[in-house]
DNA sequence: ATATATGATGTGAACGTTCAGATTTCCCCG
DNA sequence: CGGGGAAATCTGAACGTTCACATCATATAT
């Protein structure tokens, strides 16, 4: 088998089946205007060369590259493993790939790997920011290069951007858990923040705060505590919880990464969940269902918004006069055993 | 701010600033030709049209793209979401960006996936295979293409491809968790495989079986089961090792994943870790630590198996004369609480 | 038999960039 | 004051495709 030197192009395609080089490119193309005879002629003489056509050829031409960017915060979080497995998913059914940076939470790696991907040619941008305040020029920019991209959270309008925006509907889901939490007697409910402080938590942790507000009780106090985003930060945060005085009696993870972690450090202080201590998350982990114990969560489908995501922007792709969509993602209270009543002592 | 309607290109900036669009071009690519006095102007210009450098022109033709592909076997697994992420990382570092695509043990979809890879222009190919024997003739292909690509596993050599490779030792790492186990007096040791039957997992396998023929037991019976890849099942598969008649003593999940599933079923059904039933895993993710009990693993790194992957391919666009490279990567056997002594009625 | 429509293929240019080489500009020195 | 040489800039062509359009053959109708 003789190993060409060259990728074969469309020109050698052609030489060897006797026609012209559009005529190939037609059949590529699958043109209905081929004859079906040269047609086969084309095809074999594609087959034999081993031609495939050159996307960067034809992206500079077609002015597309079936590339769609994704940039997500956290690569610690098995949530966002979800969003882009669905994200992918729905891209690859329709022809399209992704090209997929993550920023770790930090700020100047966002806008690092924002960059990286802004600077390659891509047919639609799905920035998860952290930081979105950051980025509004750049999208900007982004918007005169009629590149489409879909925000995530109610943002968007804010900015005086025009764009597509998906949201999931965290902050009713967390009143919900909360209300949860109050009735059953709990009055000292922590959360375990470790997702920085920008626009990503800011639902979950504002209708915390309220609700606490709404019962009579401080919101900013020691149990809203800050920290990063693993495991070990929701196992080191929960300890230092646990070790107030008084400690809380229940503990909300700002999503069930860090939840499990917390729970982690209950169960080695020998504290029963439950009984001592109810526990709580948000996205609803696949393995949050088989805890022991099983964890209450605040439940997301990771996998459905990316999917949504990317219809969003193939939907604009295919028609960017639409007008400006949004998408609320439901979420879903799911009670399971690790909440439980208030201990009798910690009552009233 | 006048939006522009078309994306502005070298030639209007050179207008804009008063020269030929080739010093513009040195200008971007600093080239140290340029007097400084037109540098300044250019870049100004640079900065009122807000350009940036169409990627499908350079890439078309420069022959580059910076975009590496990198194919993952499983999306449910956080083992390669870090090898993901370790890659992620080292190719953006770099200045390059990965195309992800995800094959989900799925002979056909690893098809799909590969090829919608392989159609876009990729300086560099990483293909996770699970079924590397399948695509013999599309690697071929590559190599003709000067595409570089790293295998995993042994493979490469064996079918005629001069190319770089990168190995786990799961192999060794599992012969030596057996010895562990069989030092521990287990005899009935199951084995939940859920890979798939190609290549991937088939170092820890035959590390199993063959540790159990040399201790003169039966490595071909009930106690290897076969089945899907998410927590869900390695909980089900659990539990019908459990239902067996006598059941195991201890249970190995062929990645921390299903172990951590098993684990779920074993205290699921009351039973004890590690007096009932003993459990290990492979991988050793950041939670299998904090697990109660925390969990025997075959450690191998993988975000640094993903920084090595792009390392070497890295390497090899840079010098594509350098001999085929190997790279071993260490794995570890961490022994936790997780595995014990064989209940006292199950020994001798 | 000639005109007209239709189907099939070929022609030329353009997309935005980089690269090799030609040309201009400028400065210094004989 | 003009020639030499380096530095700076420009010229032209190419990369592999697609698109709008021109051309050519074939068949149908008059």
């Amino acid at each position: 088998m003789p190993v060409k030197d060259r990728k074969p192009t469309l020109k050698d395609v052609a030489r060897l089946a006797g026609v012209s080089y559009q005529t190939v490119s037609c059949v590529v193309n699958n043109l209905p205007v081929v004859k079906e005879e040269t047609r086969q002629r084309v095809l074999t003489a594609i087959q034999t060369l081993n031609y495939t056509p050159d996307a960067a050829a034809r992206s500079l031409r077609s002015g597309q590259t079936r590339i769609i960017g994704l940039l997500i915060p956290d690569a610690h979080n098995p949530h966002f493993w979800q969003v882009v497995s669905g994200a992918e998913e729905e891209a690859l059914a329709n022809g399209y790939s992704l090209l997929l940076a993550t920023a770790s939470l930090n700020p100047q790696r966002e806008a690092l790997a924002f960059r990286a991907l802004a600077r390659q040619q891509l047919d639609a941008l799905i920035p998860l920011f952290t930081y979105p305040e950051h980025f509004i020029d750049d999208l900007k920019a982004l918007q005169a290069q009629r590149v489409p991209f879909v925000l995530s959270g109610a943002g968007g309008a804010l900015w005086g951007l025009e764009a597509d925006t998906i949201s999931m509907q965290y902050r009713q889901v967390a009143a919900e858990l909360m209300e949860h939490l109050l009735a059953l007697g709990h009055r000292r409910i922590a959360l375990i923040c470790g997702v920085g402080r920008g626009g990503l938590g800011r639902g979950r942790v504002s209708a915390y705060q309220e609700a606490l507000s709404n019962a009579g009780l401080p919101a900013d106090g020691p149990l809203l505590v800050h920290c990063g985003s693993s495991l070990e930060d929701g196992y080191r945060a929960a300890l230092h919880l646990l070790d107030l005085d008084p400690p809380p009696t229940a503990i909300i993870g700002i999503n069930d990464l860090l939840a499990f972690g917390a729970l982690q450090a209950v169960l080695g202080r020998g504290l029963r969940v439950p009984a001592d201590v109810s526990l709580a998350g948000f996205d609803d982990l696949p393995q949050s269902a088989l805890l022991s114990p099983p964890l209450t969560s605040g439940r997301v489908d990771g996998a459905e918004f990316g999917r949504q995501c990317v219809r969003l922007v193939l939907a604009r792709l295919a028609n960017p006069a639409l007008p400006p969509q949004h998408i609320p993602l439901p979420a879903q209270l799911v009670i399971r055993a690790s909440t439980g009543k208030v201990k009798a002592t910690d009552e009233s």
